[in-house]
DNA sequence: CGCAATGTTCGAAA
DNA sequence: TTTTCGAACATTGC
């Protein structure tokens, strides 16, 4: 796990939306242009921004949602590689916007792989933005609750981790914490989503609650090293249990973590403390 | 050089 | 119709 670069997870970008809520709030878009980007779904209607003043940055998931005077929304998604910055870097910008007030007024939106998203909607038309338009409950607020989360769960065949993905039964679950809050809860990701007990649910909320607000917690010395550029390692991955770990001991019962790929994605878990039950035995889900 | 990595979107399949 | 699955996207680093 050395040089691995660090992914936007919704801990990284609550810490970009702290970071962000005083530099930008009350701040007039003066201008706003894209460069070495073209207009389209990633980044559309730009222009509209200008004149605008933010009122709020506000962040559902993995998605900053700055609201503006005039009744538009400036959605920002960093994607894998998204990087918003004061100074301008040296490649890979994206988007520039030049802001009234004093102190720093340039916003530079970099993103080297180009998964990322700039752009301006309606308030709250999230027509063009799927994920976001059925977003679950915010993992960190009142409203993830274990039965309904449970209840929810009912819903899908889908294997658990890909339903976590999909960031419907709760928002902002990536790749990294959803391994992780599935060994906490020592669940194994091929279990169908509908599989899991009452209890089994409750311990995948405590597990995703706890890991997102210590991964939060940890951000501080990670944002350093985010917005040098450098993207390197974060201090959270120090944390990391289970993801990245393939063929180290488990933690907890020493046997060897393991790993798979699971709808195109890197999946890691312990087959000792995350046991498929016979019930699911013999259903694809490979040793 | 080919593969892995990532999150979201799209279209096909069930 | 709804849900699920896999491919695509873009780029870099190993």
């Amino acid at each position: 796990m050395k040089g691995r670069s660090l992914i936007p997870e919704l801990p990284e970008v609550e810490t970009v939306r702290r970071e962000l809520e005083p530099w930008l709030n009350q701040r007039q878009i003066l201008k706003a242009g894209l460069v070495d980007a073209k207009p389209g779904p990633k980044y559309a209607e730009l222009e509209r921004a200008i004149g605008q003043k933010i009122l709020g940055v506000n962040r559902r998931g993995k998605f900053l949602l700055l609201r503006l005077d005039g009744g538009d929304e400036l959605v920002i998604h960093l994607g894998m590689t998204g990087i918003i910055s004061p100074k301008e870097p040296q490649k890979h910008v994206r988007v520039a916007l030049e802001l009234s007030g004093e102190g720093n007024t340039r916003l530079y939106f970099q993103d080297v792989r180009r998964f990322g998203r700039f752009l301006v909607v309606k308030a709250g038309d999230y027509q063009s933005l799927p994920t976001l338009k059925t977003l679950g409950v915010e993992p960190l607020s009142e409203d993830f609750k274990p039965l309904d989360f449970w209840q929810t769960l009912q819903a899908s065949k889908m294997p658990i981790k890909s339903y976590l993905l999909s960031q419907r039964p709760v928002a902002g679950v990536g790749n990294i914490y959803a391994d992780e809050a599935l060994w906490l809860a020592k669940i194994h990701p091929l279990r169908p989503s509908s599989s899991l007990s009452q209890m089994e649910a409750h311990e995948l909320v405590s597990a995703i609650q706890k890991i997102l607000s210590q991964s939060i917690e940890a951000q501080g010395t990670t944002l350093n090293d985010y917005r040098t550029v450098n993207g390197e390692v974060g201090a959270y991955l120090s944390e990391l249990k289970a993801y990245g770990h393939a063929g180290d001991a488990c933690p907890r019962c020493q046997n060897l973590i393991l790993k798979t790929s699971l709808g195109g994605r890197g999946t890691h878990f312990c087959p000792q403390c995350q046991r498929v039950t016979n019930n699911f035995a013999g259903q694809g889900c490979k040793p």
